[in-house]
DNA sequence: CGTTATGTTCGATG
DNA sequence: GCATCGAACATAAC
């Protein structure tokens, strides 16, 4: 489950439960997991080391360790942090002992995540084409205007591509174009100034929101506002939480966008 | 049995 | 070069 708000939960068990101690065991239960390293290799370059400051960009959590480096996790579409005392969750593809519970788990069902070791987090995030995160507060509404381009591939298209901004998944872009009252299949190269800006400023608004609020994609979206798509989008023949209309369905890119067709506009249709 | 699922990457195709 | 599409990765739920 995870989009920007999930990755600041994770952000957040990270910090409580897996810094400031020293790794006592790195037991790696899949190695598929893993990028680029062998359990043996992450095992020895772990044990004993501490973790320490926490930093999230776009979907992607790295930890500073006292050895120097980052400790790096990348959570797929399946993938979650847990901490746990007794029981081991289940799936759990790594797990990092401590002395003492809290220990941490890396859960991941399906596998399409990756936990690795990298030297320097900024250059990993530029060799892998990842745009600034997108509650970067150095992040201005011109640059991420032009950073949308004019091409003609739908505005959800361009909303969940990285590398043009860092942290919207499938969810997350549906949910800003429902409370920007935009299509999501409109072009964006259609799309004006005062467009762009409102993109913008509701992008920050719902992420910010969600992270507040402690909700994710697809956990806690009970904490959300009532009148946001993300509480019921997954539920078929689910009603616009605003128009109380039917919800319609796009496919875009692959994947199934959640949209009101009254509520949301298309910039090229006649004005009403 | 088939379809769908929060992500990303790669090769083929238009 | 750009964009889209399908497949791939791997597993579970409906």
């Amino acid at each position: 489950m995870p989009e920007l708000p999930d990755v600041a939960l994770f952000a957040r068990v990270l910090e409580r439960s897996g810094t400031g101690r020293p790794i006592a065991a790195v037991v790696v239960r899949d190695a598929r997991i893993l990028a680029d390293i062998t359990p043996d290799r992450l095992a020895a370059e772990l044990g004993g080391d501490r973790l320490e400051a926490v930093r999230r960009h776009g979907k992607h959590l790295f930890a500073a360790r006292a050895r120097g480096g980052f400790l790096r996790f990348h959570f797929g579409m399946t993938g979650t942090l847990e901490p746990f005392a007794e029981t081991e969750p289940s799936h759990a593809r790594l797990v990092l002992r401590f002395a003492t519970p809290p220990h941490l788990a890396y859960v991941d069902v399906r596998m399409l995540g990756e936990v690795g070791l990298v030297d320097d987090a900024d250059a990993w995030l530029r060799a892998h084409h990842i745009g600034p995160d997108a509650l970067d507060p150095a992040l201005t509404a011109e640059a991420f205007a032009a950073r949308l381009g004019r091409s003609r591939r739908s505005i959800k298209a361009a909303l969940v591509d990285q590398s043009v901004v860092a942290g919207l998944g499938n969810v997350y872009a549906d949910e800003v174009l429902f409370q920007a009252g935009l299509r999501p299949d409109v072009p964006v190269a259609a799309l004006d100034r005062g467009w762009r800006e409102r993109l913008f400023r509701t992008m920050r608004t719902v992420l910010e929101t969600a992270v507040r609020l402690g909700a994710a994609s697809e956990r806690f979206t009970e904490r959300l506002p009532e009148d946001w798509l993300t509480r019921v989008r997954g539920r078929r023949d689910a009603a616009c939480p605003r128009c109380g209309g039917p919800l319609a369905t796009l496919r875009i890119g692959g994947r199934t966008s959640r949209y009101c067709p009254r509520c949301q506009l298309d910039p090229r249709a006649a004005k009403g």
